[in-house]
DNA sequence: GTGGATGCAAAGACTTTGCAGCATC
DNA sequence: GATGCTGCAAAGTCTTTGCATCCAC
């Protein structure tokens, strides 16, 4: 987990050793203060895999220090401007966290159905969109590709209760 | 303007021959009416380029009949659901709209100085996508792509103040 | 010791919903 | 004329902010 990776995108300055390490010189450079808070907050992203919501983290959080709602916004904010985490805002509903230390870049499969979000890695992509970027003289800092759909299993599982429905004069479930 | 596009994530059902017409089909298909009000959301939608958040549909649209907030959402939704109005959560805020219909699929570059939305089309990536899809058996209905960053003139311009600051000590403006 | 941080509660931005009357199919 | 639609206002959801107190540097 903990890999030291030379992520492509990290914002700016030297090569700190760690995810905390990194954290300490963006609180240093802003002239802001590396309190239990905010440490946890950090911890306990680290410690998730995958995605998550604020509520989700705050649960999780409180196992280990009680933190606000208020500090942990503030504080994810730090993290996103840090490069440690990033934020996405899959369809409506509440923004998705994830963090992003030691990860390589990934886009997401979002499932309409099952509201699923899946991985992937496409380098070829990768490369074209900084191709586009540098042909418009546009400097790219970050980006999100998200495909929505219906994942595999999902389409199985209408596949199969379609065919159980043909008696029946009904095109889509909704 | 109202070209009779022949785009490839078109929901479903037969091609109709206008917006409107394919309104109606989508209306008809769920058991929805057609009321003075669901037209004038269209029609606004389709006379507007770009990206335009619920408020400002609002003002157009209350030029030419009122139409409430309520009416308003409810209408995006099923625009949306027609594929005729596509919607966006560029970073925080608000939700963005676009009218999809005679457009090419198109994705964006969204600038983080001066919120400015450039769109660029990049066949070979959308068929990378679809490959992605394929490959893990997801069915693709719509995607985006958003690239984050600092377009060329916002660069243009931080790069000219920065050089008439170089007596001061400041290392970013924020 | 001081400027930044915290928690609380309240405000905020944006969107959705219940309901009574209205209008399209 | 029945079923779906509208506007209004109220509720909801998620996030941000003002302020008094607290604490990391």
């Amino acid at each position: 987990m903990a890999t030291a990776a030379t992520s492509p995108q990290r914002p700016s300055g030297p090569s700190p050793e760690g995810p905390l390490a990194r954290f300490r010189e963006y609180l240093g450079r802003n002239n802001l203060r590396l309190t239990p808070e905010r440490r946890a907050v950090l911890e306990v992203i680290l410690s998730r895999e995958g995605h998550f919501d604020a509520e989700e983290l705050l649960r999780f959080l409180r196992r280990r220090r009680r933190v606000s709602r208020a500090t942990l916004y503030r504080t994810l904010d730090h993290l996103r401007e840090a490069g440690l985490v990033k934020v996405h805002r899959f369809g409506r509903g509440q923004a998705l966290y994830e963090h992003v230390y030691g990860r390589q870049h990934h886009d997401h499969m979002v499932c309409n159905r099952c509201g699923g979000v899946t991985e992937f890695v496409n380098e070829e992509i990768e490369r074209l969109q900084e191709e586009v970027c540098r042909r418009v003289g546009f400097h790219s800092t970050s980006h999100v590709m998200e495909i929505y759909g219906v994942c595999r299993s999902c389409s199985e599982q209408e596949a199969a209760s379609a065919s159980s429905d043909l008696h029946r004069g009904e095109p889509r479930p909704r």
